[in-house]
DNA sequence: AGATTTATGTACTTGACGGTAAATAACCCT
DNA sequence: AGGGTTATTTACCGTCAAGTACATAAATCT
């Protein structure tokens, strides 16, 4: 008897890549938006047909959810280290110059899954549509929650608007996104990024 | 026999208005994206039958094209007017609160039909999707024509970069399309724009 | 009044969509 | 070697997509 609770090697095995295939999903989904993408679009990329996506993924809702999962982990991940970061301006800093860096990265399709995934949609996207904007929100919740740690330990003014700050930010970091689109290179982002730090408070 | 080259009134008259027809196509693709909007949902909302759509706009494409017309003549007609303001911080001031106003007004769709109409989507909505990149990318290039005309006027100081601050301007506008989209109501869109003014230059 | 012209309503075509049934293939375990 | 289990392949389902043919209705022109 194999142990309780634990996927035993039983059966036949998968003959693709799994998380390859989801990152195949990631770039197709980023690129044409849930509802532009279709499981014909998915399978191609992907190399597989519509019974292994299936069986391995759930749905194309379901398949799109994990795929945003990914997407934070990896191609998104200098949001949180940013965080990290010893002071306010040196979080939006980070934050900025890491989008910037990112959102126009030739390596995977301009701006961001999350900003462009489901913006305008139809009824079909709904739910993932209001997955993608809890995320935008939570984002933004969490970068107003590190400012206001910032006012206590003195490096920003006790006088700075925490929210105001996160939502200038998070506005400049999901326009970053519509600028990559746009084609904007990671050097004019970054020159966008410069002038949006010209107005965050810097010390105590 | 009628004037030549002057539509004349012969046969049966259309029963509805072309211009409300117009609006609600518009306000179906600013909510749904040119993917997420079915022939069906564009009928349904227009109140007339497909055979009269066709007659009257083409297909669902010049549909789309001609209701982003609209969009720019009214909706987004802040636009425009803000550019002719004496200074270019005027200018920004203008533009920055106008879309603040505009994109979280609840008597339409939230956010901006421009950014949110195509921006990621299938092949078949290709020549959508350029189309509104070139508006995005037109309208940035106002901007920048705008501030360089600013430097020559002395409002601007000569070593700003007119491009750079166009961009800056543009990724806040088209942020705040994304906020909008967020559920940020006027009052908190229009704090960025007081906190994107800190970083505009002022005078020459 | 009758011919002409244009719009409308109904019904249809073609193809793509998301999703699945059923048969077969490849592996592990005993 | 054979049974149990899981993945793959092929073919299919029902639905809805965009777009259209055709008959009919409502106006103008002569």
């Amino acid at each position: 008897m194999p142990a309780v609770g634990c996927t035993v090697n039983v059966g036949r095995p998968r003959a693709f890549d799994i998380d390859t295939a989801l990152e195949k999903a990631l770039e197709v989904f980023w690129r044409k938006g849930y509802d532009g993408t279709s499981l014909t679009d998915l399978t191609e990329a992907m190399g597989i047909n519509k019974p292994s996506l299936y069986a391995a993924f759930g749905n194309k809702e379901q398949l799109f959810l994990k795929a945003i999962e990914l997407y934070e982990s990896r191609p998104c991940a200098f949001f949180l280290p940013a965080l990290e970061k010893p002071t306010a301006y040196q979080v939006a800093e980070h934050m900025l110059y890491g989008a910037a860096m990112n959102m126009a990265d030739q390596a995977h399709p301009q701006g961001c899954v999350v900003v462009q995934g489901a913006l305008s949609c139809s009824e079909a996207a709904a739910t993932v549509k209001e997955a993608l904007l809890n995320r935008r929100v939570e984002g933004e919740q969490k970068l107003r929650a590190r400012f206001e740690q910032a006012k206590l330990d003195g490096d920003l003014p006790a006088s700075a608007d925490a929210e105001t700050l996160a939502r200038y930010l998070g506005t400049v970091l999901q326009g970053m996104a519509i600028q990559a689109n746009n084609g904007a290179t990671s050097e004019q982002l970054r020159q966008v990024a410069e002038m949006t730090l010209l107005a965050f408070p810097r010390a105590g």
